[in-house]
RNA sequence: GGAUCUGUAGCUCAGUUGGCUAGAGCGCCACAUUCACACUGUGGAGGUCACAGGUUCGAGUCCUGUCAGAUCCACCA
């Protein structure tokens, strides 16, 4: 097959996909090392979405593990996923039934669960395309959908032993809760804004407090002072009669360590129902809770004259209530607080007193700490363990409570006639449930997305079921997003030991996020959104691969650069090209035969192969993918193509050069898949998918050899360094007895670019300073003495080498300490630079004389 | 308030358990040119590893402190 000049990707990948897909090379491979399992699960994203520069990342790290484990011979899964993305998709959909005049509220809740599914399905993005481009690896039949019956079905399984354990419970607390999209949000999910609130000061029975929320003041039930702040220690434990904009009410007065005495007065009045703070003071200290505001953000009738007005109405008004009848003091204009968000719409979150469903975390997060700490998950970086750790600590109960239509509906029912009475049945399709004569309702809410996600690991391998997948949980590496190690890695951990007894992934990897080329987050209000679809095109799947991952460590943001992409495409073509001249030498009628290497270029081609192959393995396995990505591009670029093909151009030998290709191609295969599969599909004695292939392995080289061949390599660059130094055309190599170059004369002369290779009774012209082989470049006296400077130079630098080098080996700590072979390689070092330096104070007399 | 991370070449960043003269890509300078590749080849310049101490035979790497920047968590009445 002739291929063409230079690798276009756009002509191959769609193809090479096509030939894995139809080859069902994707599926679950059995493996001949069955000892080791291999299996990733892809965090599933967005449905009807498109992917963006961390997807990319995401897809580039864990294909690239994926590749190289199944050539390794492991059995290897890689599952997909899609995410409905409740809440997302929900923000999008109601924004169209806005437009339609509609709101969620004209629908019962099946009818809407099923218009929502058919938009969705009306709207799907492209994610499955995308993936595809890059080149994913992923067990297509098996991919898993977060509204599938399997996800539903161990949800509801995982609520029911919670639930029969004693570990959920239902509760009115305090909620976040955005009131425009009407729906509750955990902690983790409000975004918090700095902003400027006035202060206002205002005279509360014998107080003067500060509050930046006087409207809810219809809803105080006690005032709150340091316990030993000497100014209040009076009033503590009495009940008073306040003066408000409505008349009177009561309040009682106590004593919390909550309160700031420095701030303000030092006195805070307290609000159960809208405040997390006074909620907590007010379950300490047996305050009832009354809520003064609604659903909707407006008022309620507790408000008096002021039901009706939204909250920042109500504030307005009631301030100047209270300026009319001389309760207001003074405004702080200038006090800065910080704001919790709605993270779509950046409506103000209202701490809202609602009845929901809890789980109880804490022995969920307690033993998540003992596996963590156990070592039983390893972090990359490690950091993140103890981040994690810190984190588990502290959790709260976990309110798995959502008012978002789209998304698995909970489980639990309630008696009609009796509210307080609710069971559980994992009935779909209904409402309405009659059991022993009574019905009972439905509860209108959600599963938050993350107690369904929290189950991906068991749920994607099918291991509760003991399906086909079953041997590959736990899963190998848990790799995703620094920003999902509270979210998701948090929960899949605590669900993954309560369900199944055992962590869900031995692994965890958190890659950082990818920036933009400023460094600066990317964000759909800056437009610097960065599209991967624009790199794929124009560069090609396995150049944004390569590109995403070079200079990438663990954990840390980083900036997109277009120089590496480019480079990778650059690199790309490098392969194709070296396979394009090895294809040529090798001839139509080439079979495959073991490599058999002859010359000093063989047996030091096959070590490098060999010291990629082993060195790339323990950097993949280390999770160094940037490194191993960097060893694999010099060994193909430096190595390979400009030292053993252009040695070959001299002395071929095909069965070595056929299986440097190869070798070549397998270890580059897990980070250019398509330009590696394309060439190898082109080797007329190979028939199989190089994805299927196997890792090489070491093979025997003669270690003398590879010596003379480094020897003659530091030859060939002293030559070339004086030749550009002397800047005046091609040179002539000048030997005498040296049996090496007497042997390789026609490749030092290619490789150095030499007029010529003469032997010669004796050397004259400029003695070259490599250590191991004594040669001169044939140049005029007159020559000779213009370089006598340059040669001063490095004679100078030569003696400053040995200087150190000397004053290092005459340190007794450093030869008793030091281990043995840094010691002798100090030795050898000693050793080269001084033959160095005598040839070049042979060379300074001559060119003197 | 608590925690974590970052500071290395002009730019973007690598640099595992301390061990050669600190690396890469891009950029820069000089040279080469039909024989795999200009998405090329060869050579080169460029660094007080933020700063100050300490441990060590030896520190970019470990410890302490300082400065600068980023992120997360809690709280903000």
């Amino acid at each position: 097959m002739k291929l063409s000049k230079s690798y276009e990707p756009q002509a191959y990948e769609p193809k090479i996909y096509q030939l894995w897909e139809s080859a069902k090379a994707f599926s679950a491979t059995k493996g001949k090392n069955a000892k080791q399992h291999f299996s990733i699960a892809l965090p599933p994203p967005n449905a009807n979405g498109n992917l963006h520069a961390g997807h990319a990342l995401t897809v580039a790290i864990e294909d690239v593990a994926v590749r190289y484990h199944r050539l390794k011979g492991e059995p290897t899964v890689f599952l997909p996923g899609a995410d409905h993305a409740g809440f997302e998709t929900w923000v999008v959909f109601e924004r169209q039934l806005e437009r339609e005049g509609k709101s969620r509220f004209d629908y019962p809740r099946e009818k809407l669960y099923n218009m929502v599914w058919d938009f969705v399905a009306a709207h799907r993005g492209n994610m499955d395309v995308q993936l595809r481009q890059l080149g994913a690896s992923l067990d297509w039949d098996n991919l898993t959908f977060t509204l599938d019956d399997k996800v539903i079905d161990t949800a509801y399984q995982t609520f029911q032993k919670m639930w029969d354990e004693g570990l959920i419970y239902r509760g009115k607390r305090l909620v976040n809760y955005c009131t425009k999209h009407q729906t509750g949000f955990a902690d983790i999910e409000v975004l918090y804004e700095d902003r400027t609130t006035p202060l206002y000061y205002m005279k509360y029975g014998p107080f003067t407090l500060a509050t930046t929320r006087p409207e809810t003041k219809f809803g105080d039930t006690g005032v709150a002072v340091h316990p030993d702040d000497e100014r209040y220690k009076q009033f503590i434990g009495k009940e008073l009669t306040i003066e408000g904009v409505n008349g009177p009410f009561k309040v009682k007065v106590i004593a919390d360590e909550l309160v700031d005495p420095s701030f303000g007065t030092g006195v805070v009045k307290v609000t159960p129902a809208h405040s997390f703070d006074d909620f907590e003071m007010g379950e300490r200290h047996g305050l009832p809770s009354i809520s003064v505001i609604d659903l909707d953000g407006k008022m309620n009738n507790k408000a008096g004259r002021f039901a009706g007005m939204t909250v920042l109405e109500a504030r307005q008004a009631v301030v100047e209530a209270l300026d009319k009848i001389n309760l207001l003091e003074k405004i702080d204009t200038h006090y800065k607080n910080r704001v919790g968000v709605c993270y779509k719409c950046g409506t103000v979150i209202e701490p809202l007193l609602l009845d929901q469903w809890f789980i109880n975390v804490k022995p969920l997060a307690e033993r998540a700490v003992k596996a963590i700490e156990a070592g039983e998950i390893e972090f990359f970086p490690t950091n993140k363990g103890k981040v994690l750790i810190n984190y588990l600590k502290n959790l709260k109960d976990w309110n798995i409570s959502r008012q978002t239509p789209w998304g698995i509906s909970i489980p639990a029912f309630q008696n009609q006639k009796n509210p307080a009475e609710w069971i559980f049945s994992d009935v779909k399709n209904t409402d309405e449930i009659e059991v022993n004569g009574k019905i009972y309702t439905r509860d209108k809410d959600t599963f938050d997305t993350w107690f369904s996600s929290g189950q991906w690991p068991y749920i994607t391998t099918d291991y509760l079921p003991n399906g086909d997948l079953a041997k590959f949980y736990p899963l190998s590496v848990m790799e995703t997003g620094s920003d999902l190690l509270f979210p998701w890695v948090s929960r899949m951990i605590m669900l993954g030991l309560y369900r199944t007894g055992r962590a869900p992934f031995k692994q965890v990897y958190m890659h950082g996020m990818v920036l933009d080329e400023h460094g600066h987050k990317m964000s759909k209000s800056k437009g610097n959104v960065l599209n991967p679809q624009e790199i794929l095109s124009e560069f090609g799947s396995d150049a944004t691969r390569m590109g995403l991952l070079a200079n990438r460590s663990a954990g840390v943001n980083q900036a997109y650069q277009p120089a590496t992409v480019i480079a990778a495409r650059n690199f790309a073509n490098k392969i194709w090209n070296i396979a394009r001249f090895i294809e040529s030498k090798l001839g139509d009628e080439y079979k495959n035969r073991t490599p058999k290497p002859l010359s000093i270029a063989d047996h030091w081609a096959l070590s490098r192969i060999n010291f990629a192959s082993k060195k790339i393995s323990e950097l993949l396995e280390a999770h160094r993918y940037a490194e191993a990505y960097e060893i694999l591009y010099h060994t193909i670029w430096d190595d390979v193509a400009d030292w053993y093909v252009e040695c070959s151009k001299s002395e071929l030998n095909t069965s070595v050069l056929a299986y440097t290709l190869q070798a070549m191609l397998t270890i580059a295969h897990p980070f250019a898949p398509f330009v590696t599969e394309t060439i190898w599909q082109t080797l007329k004695w190979e028939d199989g998918l190089l994805m299927l292939g196997s890792w090489p392995e070491q093979i025997k080289t003669d270690k003398a050899k590879v010596k003379e061949f480094e020897d003659v390599q530091a030859l060939v660059s002293e030559a070339r360094f004086i030749s550009a130094e002397l800047g005046a055309g091609k040179q002539t190599l000048i030997f005498t007895d040296d049996v090496t170059i007497l042997e390789h004369q026609e490749f030092i002369k290619h490789l150095a670019q030499l007029k010529g290779v003469k032997q010669m009774k004796q050397g004259s012209g400029l003695r070259l300073a490599a250590a191991k082989h004594e040669a001169w470049l044939e140049i005029s006296p007159d020559e000779l003495r213009k370089h006598q400077e340059k040669l001063q130079e490095r004679l100078q630098n030569c003696l400053n080498n040995i200087r150190q080098l000397e004053a290092r080996l005459a340190n007794k700590s450093y030869v008793n300490n030091a281990p043995e072979s840094v010691v002798s390689q100090t030795k050898q070092q000693l050793g080269e630079q001084k033959t160095i330096q005598a040839r070049l104070e042979r060379e300074l007399e001559t060119s003197k004389a």
